[in-house]
DNA sequence: GATGAATGAGTCTTCATTCAT
DNA sequence: GATGAATGAAGACTCATTCAT
């Protein structure tokens, strides 16, 4: 087998195992927050042994960091609706970019514990980055499609309000009946709507 | 002196120091948040041992659960402005409304610690019960009072969506600079108006 | 009883106890060297619980530093026949040094531990000082008066001479079996006693 | 090529790896003394896999005593002068030991690591006894020709004394910095020669 | 023989909780 | 009721050693 070969299933298997950790972790911290997650309960759920866990993250703010950059990564890879051409009305970009953030939401139950809390010890804040700068971004560049004739002041305020809007919104809507969620994704679609309205108006 | 006096004054010291404590812990869960807080950090914030401490409170969900109680009487106390016969516009009643909870908040840095966050541990959620459900009822006679015509289940779901707005942009604007503060709550009542109308609207 | 006394007896039970955890850190130390000794083992042999060790002690290396200072302030109080007036010979002036000194070595089995060895890590170093500034200068003192002919720099190098020479006969002279003892510290002595003569003869 | 042939180039491509594994340890235990030296760090600074390592050598304490027996192997290849017939004097003989083996001691700086310590763990010392009893009977041979008349159980406590004033000394000797090195050197000698004249003497 | 990922017991340290005084 | 020393169960992390490839 030649050495290329080697190193290429070696990577293959490593990235295996941080995907298996990051998954564990994730997982992890959906059920029971950041900071009452164990290292060593992720190892267990991640199927290794706490030392492998170690091999691969400096530690657990290391893990945080990781999986802060694979959500990024992830993210980046869902289409939110907001580059085509065609300024589209305020219903439908909304509705286009929220179905998939509940998507993605609902399919990654690690998120909330990361991103979704005010009281970040100061380490994690850095660790929680890349994710919150690539929403932003991606946000603010829909915002500014819909409403152009905003000021860059009034445009970064605006795409705050709602990147805290939604924040607020999703444990709701993730955590409802399935039953309900459909309903709950609406009155968010209205309230971003509503309010984005607003603003248009002045 | 009476049994009864005695008993009155006894009372009075205890309650004297489950507000020293409570007071304590609320100043370090907003310092530190809930898990990073330790029981001897807040035992000596509150000037007293650790065994005293334990004397009042059965453990440290204890003292979140009866820090929960303090702050659902104090906004028991604070004046939404949604009690009145006439009804306001809306306009005016969001506003009546925000104005002191953004002050409350302002004035609670524990509070946040313990509610404005999404990751609660299960053992967590019941603690806070107590703040949730008071805050709950009276927004829901507001948003009844302005918006008759709902039927139960939607009158329900707005009063989530509206509590959830509030409290997903809240740490934006207790975090902001004063200079920035007042623009941030203009935002957050314009979108709770623009909401409500558009509920109201159908 | 009074709060005087009360605090004395607290501060009382917290040196015993300080005591207590040196005494079974030397011990410890003595036994299995620095760094193999556990804090857990320190702590059991102690007869408390590991948490109570770290009450008195930030972490390991302080638990070496007091340790330091304690053998220092022993050291102190050791006679070692250097500051009489007369100067004596230099055979009676070498064993009245000598012999407190094996003495000291002996009852504090784990003084070598930290003293005597050559790869201190550098954390180390510094817990270390006490004692071997303490012991500096008392020798200095004594070959000073022995030898008053020497420079600054002789005679600095000689009291370095001096302490190794100690240091590295100290060992064998401490594991001895008891028959033995006494005639290698006549031969310590004696190699003092002859280097010291040597030095003074230029 | 015959078997034997290959026998003897597998033991020559041992052979090299165990000297590969040897300096690196070596070096490893000079830099962060043995305790600190992680076997990892070893095979890393060997330029091989921490398996591959425990091919050669059993365990951590295997190496040292491997690096001992080394150590014992290349201390009797060199020339302390104690060989020759005709007696030399003193200052001369002592002179002729002393130089080569700083250089020794400067040359190998994790020698000091395993030997020049007086905490050694009980598994270490039989670890290193390969070098103690080869320089052991070397300075025996050398101090025996030099004071003939003493008998065995004086010539053996003079020959611990000697071994002990230049394992005492030889740390200072080594760290000194270039300057001051002649100087120590020249007290050491000082000091042996008037230890050993003073022993001749009675 | 070589590799290096995997192991897991063990280390230092913290902290919620208890209990003798 | 008050105290604060004492507890001991974890937690994050390390490292000597093993083993599948």
């Amino acid at each position: 087998m030649s050495a290329d070969s080697q190193e290429t299933k070696r990577q293959a298997r490593g990235r295996a195992r941080i995907d298996q950790i990051l998954l564990a972790a994730a997982e992890t911290f959906g059920d029971l927050g950041y900071e009452s997650a164990t290292t060593n309960a992720i190892a267990a759920r991640a199927g290794i042994s706490p030392g492998s866990l170690y091999q691969f993250f400096k530690n657990k703010e290391d893990i945080a960091h990781a999986l802060s950059e694979r959500y990024a990564e992830q993210l980046s890879g869902v289409e939110l609706g907001m580059a085509g051409v065609e300024p589209p009305t305020l219903e439908s970009a909304v509705h286009a970019a929220i179905v998939p953030i509940v998507e993605f939401n609902r399919a990654n139950p690690g998120y909330k514990a990361l991103f979704a809390r005010t009281d970040m010890p100061a380490s994690m804040r850095e660790a929680v980055a890349p994710v919150r700068e690539n929403l932003h971004g991606r946000i603010r560049a829909g915002v500014a499609r819909l409403l152009p004739q905003l000021d860059d002041g009034d445009l970064e305020r605006t795409v705050l309000v709602v990147m805290h809007m939604v924040q607020g919104l999703m444990p709701l809507i993730v955590a409802a009946p399935d039953a309900e969620r459909a309903a709950l994704m609406r009155e968010l679609e209205r309230s971003l709507v509503a309010y984005l309205q607003s603003v248009a108006e002045g």
